[in-house]
RNA sequence: GGCCCCUUGGUGUAAUUGGUUAACACGUCGCCCUUUCAAGGCGAAGAGCACGGGUUCAAAUCCCGUAGGGGUCACCA
């Protein structure tokens, strides 16, 4: 390990959005951080000039930031390591790059792609493994100097020898042993000047002073490369950990194909941030007492790599639904008003039409039956507008020819009641009404709500009377009377 | 194909690291509550731990083999 001091970094691609996997990394590496007292890094891996894209960087940070994921060094925090993207970095891989050349641990190659083509065309037809044949090494000093100064294009490459295996202790899977001649003479410098991403991981995370490499186990298999590029270059090896990947439900790695993968679509989608994190903290970790509903910090407590398990984990929607119905239900009123005040401004509805008083009514009364804010505005469209429409199944089931009648009786009934200040007075007159009547309750009820909501389904009864208040109420059941026509 | 990783109900995980009727959560189903829908409560079905051999008084846990799945083999990360 390097020194005491533990620091983590989180080093995405900027290929346009931050992935849900990346989401779990970043969250591992965080907490990792958080709780050893170490410092978590965000350092920018844009060394492809061709994936390119406009506003990838701040889109990712944007969502990092979304996640609650603090970082103490970044691109837009600064620190003492910097600069941390890795365009900013070419000089310092170049002169790693030429330090190794000169102690030929690496070596420049002339070839063209389409001859490294054939290579690998060949070998596939043989069934043996793509590896470059060391051609460039046959080229003497000399013709390679007449080359470079002439301005042929060239890569450096690793030159990888013969050797004992290389051997990594990974904090989740133990020993894992590589025969050294498996290693490819991987390319470290790009025939643009930009190095390869083992080459830039390595420098940068060891000039950065990085402890511990928290990442996917998609980098298992090329971690040798960089085992062997810290043995070249005389630098201490850093703890490896790759975390198990995330699956679709046909258990292939987590795709685009097969649902969302990107972070800022469940968010768009209304999922809170805290039943995200939870979500994507228990594909592969758990607490020791089972706790499955819980935030950042109380995990923080708890978490190590070595509880990591060690399979990929299929990415269950249901389970994350219920987390965020979880999440959403346990937060304060106050903050679910502004949530739905924001979520009311995206909407047909005009902000301006409710008081704090009536929306926090209307919270309480949706609360155990919404997931997502949005639903609030979906599953009680009647708390913020007129009634547009009845639902038919209800008028089918529960409009008689008889309905009419008696729900204008309890119009009436309801209009003389003096002052409401309690919903159970709605009850009182309704159960008085149903028994003046000579019915159950439920002949009453059922159009009531169908009446004064426009649906079968809703909060409370009296709560709904409630909220919308007698003029309201008695007004859309008269409405109602005039609209609904039995369905035989 | 080579190399590497993995394998407990449909899904995510547990099993004091050899000794329990293999536990919990999501999901599913049922009942209760409620004349709505949820939430909540209670309960059920669902794995005998990928398979086959060992070792042991005893194996999901240790060993060997097999199978299956996945990852990776780029001038992408």
């Amino acid at each position: 390990m390097k020194g005491s001091k533990v620091r983590v970094r989180f080093a995405p691609s900027p290929t346009g959005y931050l992935h849900v996997g990346g989401l779990r990394t970043a969250l591992y590496n965080y907490i990792f951080a958080k709780k050893n007292n170490g410092d978590f890094i965000l350092r920018i891996e844009d060394t492809d000039q061709s994936r390119y894209v406009e506003g990838a960087v701040e889109n990712l940070i944007d969502t990092i930031k979304w996640a609650g994921l603090e970082y103490s060094e970044g691109p837009d925090a600064g620190g003492d390591f910097g600069p941390y993207y890795q365009s900013q970095r070419l000089d310092i891989y170049k002169k790693y790059a030429e330090q190794l050349i000169s102690e030929k641990k690496a070596y420049y190659a002339f070839d063209t792609p389409e001859r490294l083509q054939q290579l690998r065309e060949e070998q596939m037809a043989k069934k043996l493994q793509p590896k470059y044949d060391k051609f460039a090494l046959t080229i003497s000093d000399e013709e390679v100097k007449a080359k470079l100064d002439a301005g042929e294009p060239y890569v450096v490459r690793l030159n990888v020898v013969p050797g004992p295996k290389v051997v990594i202790n990974d904090a989740v899977r133990g020993r894992v042993e590589f025969d050294r001649d498996v290693v490819d003479d991987q390319i470290l410098i790009k025939s643009d000047g930009f190095p390869t991403y083992h080459l830039a991981n390595v420098v940068d995370d060891h000039l950065m002073g990085i402890s511990h490499v928290i990442r996917g186990e998609e980098w298992l298999s090329s971690t040798p490369k960089h085992v062997l590029l810290y043995e070249y270059l005389g630098w201490e090896l850093p703890e490896f950990a790759h975390l198990p990947l995330l699956l679709n439900s046909d258990r292939s790695k987590l795709s685009k194909r097969q649902g969302d993968v990107a972070v800022e679509q469940y968010r768009d989608k209304g999922y809170l941030r805290d039943a995200l994190n939870n979500f994507v903290a228990l594909l592969g970790w758990s607490f020791s007492d089972k706790k499955e509903f819980f935030n950042v910090d109380e995990m923080t407590s708890e978490f190590t790599l070595e509880k990591v398990h060690k399979a990929g984990a299929v990415f269950d929607i249901d389970k994350l639904n219920w987390l965020n119905a979880e999440h959403l239900r346990s937060l304060d009123g106050a903050v679910l008003l502004e949530m739905l005040r924001k979520e009311i401004d995206k909407s047909e509805y005009d902000n301006g039409n409710y008081t704090n008083d009536y929306l926090l009514l209307v919270i309480e009364s949706m609360r155990e039956r919404v997931s997502f804010v949005h639903e609030y505005l979906e599953k009680a469209p009647f708390f913020f507008g007129e009634v547009t429409g009845y639902d038919e199944a209800v008028i089918k089931k529960r409009w008689k020819e008889d309905t009419p009648g008696y729900l204008l009786k309890l119009a009436e009934n309801f209009e003389k009641m003096g002052n409401i200040e309690d919903k159970h007075d709605y009850e009182t007159v309704l159960k008085q009404t149903a028994e003046e009547l000579g019915i159950g309750n439920g002949k009453l009820m059922h159009p009531l709500r169908l009446s004064t909501s426009g649906m079968g389904t809703g909060p409370g009864m009296y709560d709904l009377l409630f909220i919308l208040g007698k003029e309201k109420v008695i007004k859309r059941m008269r409405e109602a009377v005039e609209n609904i026509k039995p369905i035989a």
